[in-house]
DNA sequence: GGTTGCGGGGGGT
DNA sequence: ACCCCCCGCAACC
């Protein structure tokens, strides 16, 4: 523990600096010289500063669906992450994209919910747990502190982002709207029925069912599938689709397609914030080059194709045969393994630990190769203490994430980053001396290129996990700085507006 | 009916 | 002493 002369000095360079704060810190920073815009969306180990008066972060809001932890420190408030509610089936929207429910917090409406049909498919729903903290949710921990909000981050969310709170706000008031409008029209048919007959309002109503099929209306009102301009109960409904994403779009939050990725096996992070990761690896210049392909899907699956056009300055680097990965380190989004696939490595034991896949099976063995590297420690037993009976309901047919192996290289998210904001970037809790010096002799040549309009800063030397298990978390020995400056998110190549999902708040 | 924060309590490490 | 998780409660929307 650093003493009050310590942190201060590092205080006075913190931007851009090593971090001179912990959440659990006895002592805050007083009087923070800078304050971060508000991030809706934090993943990976990063700290914020807001103003008290951020009035999201006042009410510590995000767009992952966090809950409240108890952590027995009524300073601290701790929320951990309940990742999302996915078709069991995986299937398709009429877009393409996937569904992406946001599970519900309260512990009975989510269980209700996952008593709810896939509105597209049918098939059942099945929560994805998120373990991207050593196996365990991420946690979010704010803290009000002088005229500041301290927030920390840890863990790095290894499922697809679900729907915003926003948006799931704004569906909900749009579908009861709605509802109130059909339920006026179909009275008013009643009253008229000849002169109403075959017409509606506004032409939307056409296909509108009995009102009194509740269970079917509970469905659309209780699994939160988008369904917000149109009334339309039939599932398959196209129009029911797009308008949901119109809704989205307008507010301002929608997804873009890399997001939604059609392979379920491959989630990627909608980051808007990157990183370019150079080493001895392979590199692309595709921005998500370690989503290996499944070799059992179609190469010409749009969205892969899409997936692999955007540019976003993302580089990856490929820790084959090496001792550190940022990828399966930082980023746990890819799925259970069965098989080798193309690309899938095979002896990157050593990151389990760090790399736990979510999804469904809750057996370690069933998510990792079973030869970890020597030497390569693993959290399996925490893994499975983890596991609750609660989601071993939802697991999926075993063939689904069985065959192949897509990661999501980007390793933090955030909604915010800023154009001509220097990116800082610095070894946090170098302090690691058996990890640092023991294997990641690699990233002293590791070239870090951060975009400009990132200031991302990520990380990852996932080797103390084993060298220093006790430790602090190893992903920690990095962490993201965000400058708080202008949040508007920028891409070069033209495809900032599929972002604009991410600044509804700005 | 859902969200949020609080706090008691159990169990594991 | 931590951590995780469950649960119930109350306030609020």
């Amino acid at each position: 523990m650093p003493t009050d002369t310590e942190q201060k000095a590092d205080y006075l360079c913190s931007y851009g600096m090593k971090f001179n704060w912990d959440i659990n810190d006895p002592q805050m920073p007083q009087e923070p010289t800078h304050f971060d815009h508000f991030c809706e969306w934090p993943d990976g180990y990063v700290r914020f500063i807001y103003r008290d008066d951020e009035k999201k972060a006042q009410r510590h809001l995000s767009g992952w669906a966090m809950r409240n932890t108890n952590n027995h420190n009524g300073h601290i408030l701790k929320k951990s992450c309940l990742g999302v509610v996915l078709c069991a089936q995986a299937c398709a929207l009429p877009d393409g994209s996937r569904l992406q429910l946001r599970p519900a917090i309260c512990d009975k409406a989510r269980l209700k919910q996952q008593r709810k049909a896939c509105p597209n498919c049918s098939s059942s729903l099945e929560l994805i747990p998120c373990r991207g903290h050593s196996g365990y949710p991420v946690t979010n921990f704010w803290r009000l502190d002088g005229n500041a909000i301290f927030f920390q981050a840890k863990g790095v969310h290894d499922h697809p982002r679900p729907e915003s709170k926003s948006e799931t706000e704004a569906r909900r008031s749009a579908f009861k709207r709605q509802m109130a409008s059909s339920y006026q029209a179909q009275k008013k048919r009643m009253r008229e029925p000849e002169s109403e007959e075959g017409q509606d309002n506004d032409g939307h109503f056409s296909n509108l069912p009995p009102l009194e099929n509740a269970e079917q209306f509970d469905i659309m009102t209780d699994v939160g599938f988008p369904v917000s301009g149109h009334p339309c109960l039939s599932y398959p409904n196209l129009d029911a689709f797009k308008t949901s994403y119109d809704l989205a779009t307008f507010q301002g939050d929608i997804m873009p397609p890399f997001q939604k990725y059609p392979n379920p096996r491959i989630y990627l992070p909608r980051s808007p914030c990157s990183y370019d990761l150079a080493g001895p690896g392979y590199t692309h210049s595709s921005p998500y080059p370690t989503l290996y392909k499944d070799s059992t899907s179609s190469s010409n699956d749009t969205d892969w194709v899409h997936l692999n056009t955007l540019q976003c300055n993302v580089n990856s680097y490929s820790s084959y045969g090496r001792s550190f990965d940022f990828t399966s380190q930082q980023h746990g989004w890819k799925p259970a393994l069965g098989k080798p696939g193309l690309g899938e490595r095979t002896d990157h034991g050593q990151f389990q630990a760090m790399t736990p896949c979510p999804y469904y099976n809750p057996e370690h063995s069933c998510r990792y190769h079973k030869t970890p590297s020597p030497g390569a420690p693993t959290l399996q037993t925490v893994i499975t203490t983890t596991t609750k009976v609660s989601y071993q309901a939802y697991q999926p047919p075993a063939l689904k994430y069985s065959d192949t192996v897509h990661e999501g290289k980007s390793l933090s998210s955030c909604n915010y980053a800023s154009e001509n904001t220097p990116i800082s970037i610095y070894a946090e809790g170098l302090d690691f001396p058996g990890t640092v010096t023991k294997e990641a002799s690699p990233t002293g040549s590791l070239a870090l290129k951060i975009p400009e309009d990132c200031h991302t800063l990520r990380s990852t030397l996932a080797l103390s996990q084993e060298s220093t298990p006790s430790r602090a978390d190893p992903a920690e020995t990095w962490a993201m700085y965000p400058s708080g400056l202008e949040p508007a998110i920028s891409y070069s190549n033209g495809v900032g507006q599929l972002f604009n999902y991410d600044n509804e708040d700005f």
